[in-house]
DNA sequence: CTGAAACAGGACTGAAGAAGTCGGATATTG
DNA sequence: CAATATCCGACTTCTTCAGTCCTGTTTCAG
C-alpha cells in the first residue's frame, strides 16, 4: 500500500535514462528496456502514455525513438506519476468525487487531504534532472532546490 | 495508487471515534461499525490488529469493547497505518530488502526514499487527536502542531 | 518501392492483493 | 447458563497490476 506502481517506477527510470543521454537525438523503447531489464513491450506502452501527455516526443521509423519534450529540470516526478497512473489520492474516498457513499461521517478525509497535498508538493518539487546522475560531483551540497513545508 | 487501504481508513476512523467518546469506558466493534456503516466483522479484525500492536486495549465479555491505550495525542496516524498495513514504501523496490533483482541500476530509489521519509514524517506528525473534532471551536488557529520540512 | 525498425494501441491472461464473509473458540459478566 | 464480547484462521470474491500477444501505422535506408 501507498506504493508507486511499477509502471510509474519504470517511467521515472526511463525519463532519467533519457536525461542522462542528451547526446542521442532519440532512444528507442527497446534501448531503455534493455538498459534496465524492463519488459520492452510494457515500457513501450508507458512511453506512449508519457508521449500522449506531452512529456516525451516520439519519432517513428528507423533511428526513431523518444526524447524528452522539455528540459529535464522542467519535468517533475509528479507529472510523470500523474500521466502514468492518473490522479492519485491518499484516501479511498476523495472529497471531490461522490464517493463516501455510505459513510457521510468521513471526517477523516479533511486532515488526510492535507497529507495528500504535501505528498503532491514533494513530488512536484522533484524533477527528472534531480533523479539523473549529474557529472559534477564537486559542488552538489549547495543545492537547496526542493523545499516543502506543511503546517497542520 | 498511492492510496491508503480501506482498512487503514477504517482504523483511523475508529480511533477517531474512540477519541471523541472518552466518557465511555469501552466501545464494541459493533458500536463503531454501526456509527460509520463499516462491516462489523471487518472492523473487528482491524481493531484486533490495533490491540495487538498496543494502540488499543480490549476487554471481552458484556460491556466490553475497545479503548485507546494511550492519550489520543500520543497516537500517530503513522503508527495506525503501520499496524494495519505493515511497513510501507513508496517504491516497489526498497533498498533495504534484496529486491531490485534484475535491475541493479535502480538509481531512482535513493531520491524516492527521501520522499518516503517525508511522507512518514508527515504521518508521524498527525495524531488521532488532530483527527478528532475537538469542541473548543474558538481558539484553533494558533495551533502550529505539525511541521515538516523536506530539503532535497 | 520494399522491407526493416520503430511507434501506436486494443485485447487478453495470470498473479497478487484488498475487501469482505463464515465459522468457531475463548473470555466475561449478569 | 446465556448473552455479549473479543479472538482468529480459512475462505470467497473482486479489483487492479503486470505482462504478453497481435495487428496496425509511420518512417527511412537501400
Amino acid at each position: 500500500m501507498l506504493k508507486l506502481t511499477k509502471k510509474a517506477d519504470y517511467g521515472l527510470m526511463a525519463l532519467k535514462y533519457l536525461a542522462e543521454h542528451p547526446e542521442k537525438p532519440a532512444l528507442s523503447a527497446k534501448d531503455v528496456a534493455d538498459a534496465y531489464g524492463i519488459p520492452a513491450q510494457l515500457l513501450a506502452k508507458i512511453l506512449q502514455l508519457l508521449t500522449k501527455n506531452g512529456l516525451l516526443r516520439s519519432h517513428a521509423g528507423m533511428n526513431g525513438g523518444y526524447a524528452l519534450a522539455r528540459d529535464a529540470r522542467q519535468i517533475s516526478a509528479y507529472e510523470v506519476i500523474l500521466a502514468i497512473d492518473g490522479p492519485f489520492f491518499i484516501t479511498s474516498c476523495t472529497k471531490g468525487a461522490k464517493n463516501c457513499d455510505l459513510t457521510p461521517s468521513c471526517t477523516i478525509k479533511e486532515p488526510l487531504a492535507r497529507v495528500n497535498d504535501t505528498i503532491a508538493g514533494v513530488l512536484k518539487s522533484i524533477s527528472i534532472h534531480d533523479l539523473a546522475e549529474h557529472e559534477q560531483p564537486a559542488h552538489r551540497s549547495h543545492a537547496p532546490q526542493g523545499l516543502v513545508t506543511l503546517t497542520l
